[in-house]
RNA sequence: GGCGGCAUAGCUCAGUUGGCUAGAGCAUGCGGUUCAUACCCGCAGUGUCCCCGGUUCGAAUCCAGGUGCCGCUACCA
């Protein structure tokens, strides 16, 4: 018998930069619908991919020196490209399109010139405001006091011939779908889309354009591109080998049961593309779910938020410190699927510490214990139940339905409240059967052993509904449980677990973080993995080697330091520069150094200028630091020597 | 300007078609426990449900107005 098949997507990815939180949290969220979908027996095609051309990339790759394929083969398949970034976040993609790929190329080429045959693409005029100098068409809205907005300078009326889609043909039928049934989730995007846009009227899509090239060229009028709506949104079937001959399981899979998308763009995929499918006379997919924002500082994430957030948003420090589990765990249990929620380390932290430390670690690791503890870590076969054990073993036995009742709609925070509740009940199940006071008779043995088994089997049902979220430490704890073969959907069933039970107690699955450690290691690593933005001040103009000689700098010793009153910057120190009398020098240093650190200490002065008085105090000489300005802020770093280098040291 | 969303405990948020003393988690305080990753379990709170009117026996919920925040409104992708 066939299995049943479920083909699920993300959206294809723009990259002109490197993907962020955002890009990861929709494809986690994708991924673990699918894995879910193959736990429960699905034949599952899970497709995610990239969108690459366009001006703006075409732009980018000038100004970088390469071609846009280079530019694109970098970030997409480059060192620490989407590529990789999926691979570290485990998602299980069947498939990978890029629509720079000749089958996808070829594939838009026939469908473009099949609408085009069809009536439904014909060919006009686009009209707008022109400059000149910038090569770039801009629409009334977009001017700036009726000039470019890039430049400034005067536009001027311009047509620009073009395809357009008949999107306007399609309004009807269109609003139907959106008003019917489920289509569009969550429903509250439906009444958006319809006020927004097809109530005002549809107006037919500029489909192609002929002001930049990298694109797929309309194969039947050189000069023209297919624009990004025909391109990219056309990939969910082209992946498939719709009108290629790459794949051949369109067929099978096509139509999609669901677009996974950010609520941008929900609008491409609820209007233009079902309306695109119509026009090819293809099946509409079943839903387009249109999730909510990962909000960072209040706004949305963006490439600008990476560099001035007080946040660490990059998905890469993010798994490198926390591990790619904890992440995807966080993301999906925090966010309500279908609106935005706020992203903080803090909150990434304490989900950490409380769910997956204290609540499953922690169950974990007292359950595998116990085992050990008591019997060794084979549980007897001989058990002893009470009414005391009804509550948790119901919980566990609605457990599976009620969670793939919220996995199918699509609300993975609210399966995992449901497995986490669970989680939570056997840890109270603990405390209510004291197994330790069980252990200290003979006669309760069997007793303890239904105890243990009960806790055995409620992180078993846990771990199996948490597989399509944490892949590599649910194997690991399950395995540690000693279930690693009672872990199917069929499975989880109350009771499952028969035979020889063998526990053994691991490693710790999720190490309990400290927040303020944490955070700072957090932003240790950014400031690594960014690279400081150091202004480098141009060299001065040449100096003689007699000139340079005239400047007496020496190594000093520093007797005394202490902060000059009411002054915000200024250190005062008492030297010993090897001349036998102590030589006092004021330094503004204080902002980046207590006056107690630097006692002791071997540093390095010019002794011959002309003193000078400060704050009303003589200074004689100026100590000598590294200074460089360092995303946007000065940094000191005062010159400190080994400790062996005598005062009064000439520098040369 | 047009359209939409949001506003509830210190923080993050639930609150279904109007109905019992408005809830959960985190954080806080107190108590219990010792199997466990200083963890777990229990108890305790605190609220001008953004403001102002209205409908109603009854409004966090419905209606009108106001304030604040956010998003969409491009042939950017």
């Amino acid at each position: 018998m066939d299995k049943k098949t479920f083909y699920i997507t993300t959206p294809i990815y723009y990259p002109s930069d490197k993907l962020h939180i955002g890009h990861t949290y929709c494809t986690v969220a994708t991924d673990a619908i699918a894995r879910y979908k193959r736990l429960r027996g699905y034949d599952v095609m899970f497709l995610t991919g990239t969108d690459e051309h366009g001006q703006k990339i075409e732009e980018k790759a000038k100004a970088a020196g390469v071609t846009p394929q280079e530019f694109v083969d970098r970030i997409v398949t480059g060192e620490n490209g989407i590529l990789d970034l999926w691979k570290l976040m485990n998602i299980s993609n069947d498939r990978f399109i890029r629509t720079t790929d000749d089958y996808h190329v070829a594939s838009i080429q026939r469908i473009f010139r099949k609408m085009y045959e069809k009536g439904d693409i014909y060919k006009g005029a686009y009209k707008g405001k022109y400059c000149t100098p910038c090569e770039s068409f801009w629409t009334e809205s977009q001017l700036v006091d009726g000039k470019c907005p890039d430049c400034g300078r005067e536009v001027h009326d311009a047509e620009e011939e073009a395809y357009f889609f008949r999107l306007s043909k399609y309004a009807r039928p269109v609003q139907e779908l959106l008003e019917t049934g489920t289509f569009l989730e969550p429903a509250s995007r439906v009444n958006e889309m319809i006020n927004n846009f097809i109530k005002p009227g549809l107006e037919d899509l500029c489909v192609s354009r002929t002001s930049f090239s990298w694109g797929v060229p309309v194969d039947f009028d050189p000069g023209h591109v297919v624009y990004v709506w025909v391109d990219a949104l056309s990939n969910y079937i082209t992946a498939l080998g719709y009108l290629n001959d790459r794949y051949d399981d369109f067929e099978k899979y096509w139509p999609a049961d669901v677009h996974v998308v950010g609520k941008e763009i929900v609008r491409f995929h609820s209007i233009i593309w079902p309306a695109m499918l119509m026009s090819m006379g293809l099946p509409l997919p079943k839903k387009v779910y249109g999730h909510g924002w990962l909000i960072i500082d209040g706004g949305k994430v963006s490439k600008s938020k990476a560099n001035t957030s007080a946040n660490v948003i990059d998905p890469y420090i993010l798994a490198e410190q926390f591990g790619v589990d904890a992440l995807r765990f966080f993301l999906l249990r925090t966010f309500p699927f279908g609106s935005d929620g706020n992203f903080t380390n803090e909150l990434l932290i304490s989900t950490i510490n409380t769910d997956l430390a204290n609540d499953l670690g922690n169950l974990v690791s007292r359950t595998t214990a116990m085992v050990e503890k008591y019997f060794g870590g084979e549980l007897p076969a001989e058990r002893e139940t009470d009414p005391m054990d009804d509550e948790l073993k119901a919980m566990l036995r609605a457990l599976p339905e009620r969670y793939a009742a919220q996995m199918d709609v699509y609300q993975p925070h609210l399966a995992l409240e449901e497995v986490f509740r669970c989680i939570q009940r056997a840890n109270k199940y603990i405390d209510e059967t004291a197994p330790w006071v069980l252990a200290r008779s003979e006669d309760k043995r069997a007793r303890l052993a239904e105890v243990m088994f009960n806790l055995v089997e409620a992180l078993r049902l846990s771990l199996i509904c948490l597989t399509p979220f944490m892949p590599e430490s649910c194997d690991k704890a399950l395995e540690q449980i000693g279930a690693a073969d009672c872990r199917s959907w069929d499975d989880a069933v109350f009771g499952a677990l028969r035979g020889e039970i063998r526990v053994h107690k691991g490693e710790t699955l999720f190490p309990r973080l400290d927040m303020e450690k944490a955070l700072q290691e957090l932003h240790e690593r950014d400031a690594k993995a960014k690279g400081p933005q150091v202004k480098v001040e141009p060299v001065l103009p040449d100096v003689t080697i007699d000139e340079f000689a005239k400047c007496d700098m020496r190594v000093c010793k520093v007797l005394a330091c202490e902060a000059v009153k009411k002054s915000e910057k200024l250190l005062k120190f008492q030297l010993d520069d090897g001349s036998g009398t102590p030589r006092q020098i004021l330094s503004g240093i204080h902002k980046f150094y207590e006056p107690e650190q630097l006692v002791g200490k071997t540093v390095v002065a010019i002794l011959n200028l002309p003193p000078r008085r400060m704050m009303g105090q003589e200074s004689n000489g100026m100590l000598l630091s590294a200074v460089r300005e360092v995303d946007g802020k000065e940094e000191l770093h005062l010159l400190i020597l080994g400790d062996d280098v005598p005062a009064g040291s000439r520098l040369c």
